[in-house]
DNA sequence: ACCTGAACACCGTTCAAGT
DNA sequence: ACCTGAACACCGTTCAAGT
């Protein structure tokens, strides 16, 4: 119980500051997703639980209901709050293909740097201002480069897909990652050669696990497709 | 309590075959996977939980251990087996292309015919007998097509990751997916044109599902730009 | 009106005690 | 030796009872 002296009006925008922590912060949809973003870095997205929330914050894990629908709809925020450190402001200036590039790799960056987030990224759908953000910005490359709408709006969501699924096996080397790829490396290696002579001789291609060569191939190997197969529109558009 | 005559050696292999189902069959890995696989079928990943096993099986839930190592094998066993019904064999005698098509083709259907089994795919690695079958087939058919080894092995992990994540979304029109489409359709319809000008504009393509036509956009742009990328061997290979 | 402790209906996994 | 009931340590979500 600190004098009344001591406080001032911004306490309640920045908890952080508070000295003691004595006194109960107010709960807020803020602090609850900060929490479970931590959470979710901390512990895996296995960790990330309203419960183990409702405990950090100091309180029970009925009241998170206040501030937030379910845990599903806890997901797609954290995921929508992670997905604030996509760059997309640097693309404008660039060419089309280094923006795309740029918005992308960004993107895959991120996700990878939590572990966790990746999976999230594949289950909940990311329908926040920032997965809009990014979409935009790919969407302003792909039209740049005058391909037509429909295969650019197809290629977002093959771009997102990929970015997405690759960061869930090449992302975070935590204890999961090797725990997942093991079991692959053990199944692979012991193919038998007869049944299997093409895995057998691409083992080593198969494993190798270089994420970035790796995403980089995917990357241009993607765009490549998307260039080939659309039927860009006719170049009288000014830009 | 049928009397004894009735019995024959088979029983044990033909464990349906028993008319009243009084005597318990006894517990195996294989009728703890289709019962699983049932369950998956039809309440979802969810639903499929070793406990409901159990008592679908009628035991206690520790029983299933002497079996199943824990929940996240026994999901790569249901997967794998669910696998089987992938089409590989017809492959053989077709161009590479239309193998390549055909392999990817029926693994995508086989994902979406039941709901939950793409999440599994997305979710827990394949290593069984069944995706070493899928991957063979697709890397001999890519290697038909001198495509070399390296962008081969890359090519198929991106056709197989592509293909689950799209039956993810369009897979099983059941509760769940409508439920996980709404929330889309509803964000991309409210987006403002003035800070979404590209998303407003592709809205209509965004929100077109229609998966059949979708898919076969990305495998062929996937093709293509597999062809593009890759640096095709010498054509002094006789095949 | 707002908040939340306790309860409800589930989980996966372990282990001691049975046969 | 094999099997499993009961227990343990968790879940998400609801709701009645408090303030």
């Amino acid at each position: 119980m600190a004098s009344m002296s001591d406080r001032n009006p911004f306490e309640l925008r920045d908890v952080r500051s508070r000295r003691g922590g004595k006194v109960k912060e107010p709960l807020s949809r803020e602090r609850i997703i900060e929490e479970a973003l931590r959470l979710l870095a901390a512990e895996g997205v296995e960790g990330m639980s309203l419960r183990r929330v409702a405990i950090a914050l100091e309180t029970g894990p009925a009241s998170l209901y206040a501030y937030v629908d379910d845990l599903d709809s806890l997901r797609a925020l954290v995921l929508d709050r992670a997905l604030a450190a996509v760059e997309t402001k640097a693309a404008t200036r660039k060419s089309w293909k280094a923006a795309l590039k740029l918005v992308v790799t960004s993107y895959t960056q991120v996700l990878m740097a939590t572990p966790g987030l990746a999976q999230l990224a594949l289950t909940s759908i990311a329908v926040g201002p920032n997965s809009l953000r990014i979409m935009e910005a790919m969407l302003d490359a792909l039209a740049k480069a005058d391909i037509d709408t429909h295969s650019a709006a197809w290629a977002v969501d093959l771009l997102l897909l990929y970015a997405a699924a690759i960061s869930v096996q090449h992302g975070g080397q935590s204890d999961e990652t090797a725990r997942v790829l093991d079991p692959i490396a053990k199944a692979v290696s012991a193919v038998s050669q007869e049944d299997f002579p093409r895995i057998s001789a691409a083992r080593a291609e198969l494993l190798s696990g270089e994420g970035g060569q790796r995403f980089s191939w995917a990357l241009e190997t993607l765009l490549a497709g998307v260039l080939r197969q659309t039927k860009r529109t006719a170049k009288s558009h000014p830009m």
